[in-house]
DNA sequence: CCTACCGATCGGTAGG
DNA sequence: CCTACCGATCGGTAGG
């Protein structure tokens, strides 16, 4: 279980991390039940039990894609974001490191979403509990910061972690915002709605500008 | 294809009516993949072929919940939503009415989205423009003429509209915002996110009060 | 010859 | 890590 040292000298843990990426993309592009794990072997050049040797079923396979892409995640946190000076700043810091990432790459959050409902109840109750912790969590505590400083409005900012996050959901499909352009705009469009709202009335990023 | 009065003064459509109904609740649980056309026959307490004989396939049958679903979405813009006076209160009419709905209702609305990647491409596409047609561009067009008139900053509408879907999109899972007050509260916030935003030196929607 | 179904089973493929 | 398979179940269809 623990996955110790083969040795031999040969590359460990490789086929383990190319399956991760692959089969993250193959999930993406054609969704957790459109793609069988011989589809997967098949893709990465081993058989379907060389695969079954690193994951213990499809299950396994797909809760370790979105770990991994929650770490990666994570650490988005514990580097640029937090050194943002107030909460605008690093929700902006944010939201432009989640669109600064590849699509496909990007994808993989709406893939967690969307795939949740395939895993087993505890399965996914737990990665729910992680994913509450590594990500929401930590959105969630830099709109509380927002509002106890007065530079948010009283609101609740659980829900509204979420409307953020549903915010930029529509652009995790393949083929919104691919372009570096399309990206800047997008994440310009998302930042002023959330803080100044679509109203002619609220005031713009830049007043008199 | 017009499945109109056969005669006979027997109750015609019933089992096709309530198998849209049924299957929509059990995929709305359990996914698309999730649910096969057995448990759903069974449901109804009929036979696998008797669905079969309403139902071309399986995909067939996610498509007729869809579009029944988006037939009701239309009735909403005939109705209620064109006499708002202005983009805003347009806008919020439909807010409010989506979050009118029952739950399970409101969650065939992720379905769509959430599933529609299992449809064959010819299906999906077709579908994706009865969608843009009957909901999508009656959203893009209140917010274009909202900008317009003046109502509405200068931003790319498209792009809006989806931020807007989104906002929504994540209460639409089950468990979230299942009673009335919770709906009413998140209406609230949600219109006020997307009108006047979130920054606290950005106007309140009763200015003074 | 129509409609609205049923009991039984098909060929093919899934995860393991 | 592979070859060789399995038990179960899938969506779909036969004749009547």
């Amino acid at each position: 279980m623990k996955n110790r040292n083969v040795g031999h000298g040969r590359k460990d843990g490789t086929l383990k991390q190319r399956a991760i990426e692959t089969a993250a993309g193959m999930f993406v592009d054609a969704g957790y039940n459109g793609i069988s794990m011989r589809e997967i072997s098949e893709s990465l050049g081993v058989s379907k039990a060389a695969l079954y040797y690193h994951f213990k079923d499809k299950q396994d396979l797909m809760v370790a894609i979105l770990e991994s892409y929650l770490e990666r995640m994570e650490s988005l946190f514990e580097s640029d974001i937090s050194q943002g000076r107030n909460c605008r700043e690093q929700i902006t810091r944010l939201v432009t490191l989640i669109f600064a990432q590849p699509p496909q790459q990007r994808a993989v959050m709406r893939l967690a979403s969307q795939e949740m409902g395939n895993l087993d109840p505890e399965i996914r109750e737990e990665f729910g509990r992680t994913y509450h912790r590594k990500f929401i969590r930590r959105i969630k505590s830099i709109l509380q910061t927002g509002v106890s400083r007065g530079e948010i409005k009283l609101m609740d900012t659980a829900s509204a972690t979420w409307v953020l996050l549903g915010m930029m959901y529509p652009f995790f499909y393949p083929g919104s915002a691919n372009s570096e352009r399309d990206a800047t705009r997008l994440v310009d469009q998302i930042l002023t709605i959330f803080f100044d709202g679509a109203d002619s009335r609220a005031r713009r990023q830049d007043p008199g500008a």
